[in-house]
DNA sequence: GCAGCGCTGGAAAGCGCTTTCCCGCCACGC
DNA sequence: GCGTGGCGGGAAAGCGCTTTCCAGCGCTGC
């Protein structure tokens, strides 16, 4: 059944002209080719419905349209926005956008790495968030060396420190300012969802968040670390419940936590906000229709996604270029006054 | 800067052994070699980090480990979810996955087809919906032959006739279902916000409802179009509003669609479900934080994805083979009694 | 004792494309 | 008239693999 896929040398030979033109022809080379035998080429390929062999042209010319984009869970919002806008941009660059998806397991982001290189990407986009587990760190160092050796650039988001490209969201600065506003609505005891205590991403949040109330002359919050998911928001709600604490407003370090956070709470019949308040991180776009509408910083995820894609697909310098994105404030009906 | 990549001849060379050998030995040919030269071959490549070229492999071996999945639009959860089965699948065989977003234009899938089979994708996995449109039909029918003539697989998710393995939710059997049990809750006048008219996933969902509600003995739902999104189903709602009908009932025929319904019932101060009642369908994650907590028709997203990966990765015979899965009706705290 | 077989290793022919290099041609300038 | 360039076209050498085909070798079976 599986007809033989057309290839350059038919359509060169269909049209009478060498192997060599009939590729000057279809791909632009800076070589210029007769329009008479330019067109006829360009109408025997249409006719033979030609198609470049993928592989060929990228074992030729050492490099691929391939563009990696590596992800902990693409059902999380957070993620799916950010991967819209790589895969805006490189689909308008004409290249094609390989998912990986790490579950949140370190290695399997060296893994991904390594096949996309196998692949000779020309490029990838690490959107999940780091650790501070050193060990992988270093191998995922090591993995991001041997990438762009190979010719392929690398861009982070949300994560510096890997001397590669990389768009940072400000989460010091937004938990900071969160905190303050929130103080600034009456609450004198807070309690802070924290991610898991090895993310980095958590752990800036949490620090800035720290500081605003600092700088509001606010007692240190109350502390519970949880998984990164809507889950972990979930269970640290309960633990924070259980743990008789008499804060009035709690912040968790992801809008999905919130959503699992609030969750726990309306289970336990803890109005929002009356008994208690709650604000999140990142205005993932799901927010718009939560009852109460959550509180948050927001961030543009899709327009961090396309910067982190513009960055790793301009050849740009040796230079490791960060481009920082402000988080905003947006307190809706999730937070009242004390 | 950039450093020559490992090759084959390299590691070859370096062990002492021939190019053929060491082909054998890292890719598990059904050729056997000597557990000695095996061996050598193994640590030489490991010092050396010697990684395949994937490209170099496609062109040798005529097919790729590149999995197409082609989507609508990411940041929905229902193809996210999707996204998500399929991606397990394809990693778990080694596969990698090949992300194409269309943003809802026909041809767009037709494009990324053609750039798949560029590319000499080994299968693709079509998740969106289907358009009753004939021209576009046909091109991507087309399309789908070229590719398949190539060798590749194709399966759909949610949408049959078009040659090629299938999963197809039950949407008129979910939909029928779904109107029973809100007819059995005592609604009388019911309406439905439809996705547009040609889309076949939103007109089976709708044919299945008018006739569960013909089943029950209640008049026929009046219909409002909209886009098949959140904003769709907000303006599609505000629609309904303003039309003065006395449905006591909604269904959007999908939970997105639900979504951005109950956003404008709430703005415009119609309680739910005192005052209307409303179902959705997918059941997508997101739901498990909406309030009230929305009625709808689950469907195994996440499986769904899983099986279209199998079915396409599994050889299977020249039959288009085609999975049903049901729907289950949910009800939730968004439906009540009247 | 030898044809024949099974098995392992290597040489080499591609896979479909890009790109270098060379050749012939023409327009020019002296 | 002839050397010079510039330019369009083609031959062919790869790109890094896989796989066929063949050679050699130790065995088995008659």
């Amino acid at each position: 059944m599986s007809a033989r896929q057309v290839t350059l040398a038919e359509v060169a030979k269909q049209a009478g002209v060498s192997l060599a033109t009939a590729s000057r022809v279809l791909n632009g080379s800076t070589r210029q080719v007769s329009e008479e035998l330019s067109e006829r080429v360009l109408r025997t390929a249409e006719e033979l419905g030609y198609v470049p062999n993928a592989s060929a042209q990228a074992l030729a010319r050492n490099s691929s349209s391939l563009v990696g984009l590596v992800v902990h869970d693409i059902t999380d919002p957070y993620f799916s926005c950010i991967a819209a806008g790589v895969t805006r941009v490189a689909e308008e660059a004409g290249l094609v956008v390989v998912l990986g998806t790490t579950g949140r397991r370190p290695e399997r982001e060296v893994e991904l790495l390594s096949t996309l290189r196998a692949h000779r990407a020309r490029a990838v986009v690490l959107a999940g968030s780091r650790t501070t587990d050193r060990a992988a760190q270093s191998r995922l160092a090591a993995e991001i060396d041997a990438f762009t050796e190979q010719g392929g650039r690398v861009a982070c988001v949300s994560q510096a420190k890997l001397g590669t490209d990389t768009v940072v969201p400000g989460n010091r600065a937004g938990g900071r300012a969160l905190a303050r506003e929130l103080a600034a609505l009456g609450h004198k005891k807070f309690a802070v969802l924290g991610g898991p205590a090895d993310l980095v991403v958590a752990r800036d949040r949490l620090a800035g968040f720290k500081a605003g109330l600092a700088d509001a002359g606010v007692a240190p919050p109350l502390v519970i670390n949880g998984a990164f998911t809507r889950d972990g928001g979930y269970e640290a709600a309960l633990e924070l419940l259980a743990s008789k604490s008499r804060a009035t407003c709690v912040f968790a370090v992801t809008d999905v936590m919130a959503m699992g956070a609030m969750a726990a709470l309306r289970e336990r019949g803890v109005r929002v906000p009356e008994d208690m308040s709650i604000a999140g991180f990142d205005d993932i776009p799901t927010l718009r229709d939560t009852v109460p509408a959550l509180s948050t910083v927001r961030l543009p995820l899709e327009e961090m996604g396309e910067i982190a894609a513009g960055l790793v697909l301009d050849a740009g310098g040796d230079e490791a270029r960060t481009v920082r994105v402000a988080g905003e404030v947006v307190l809706r009906a999730s937070t009242g006054h004390n």
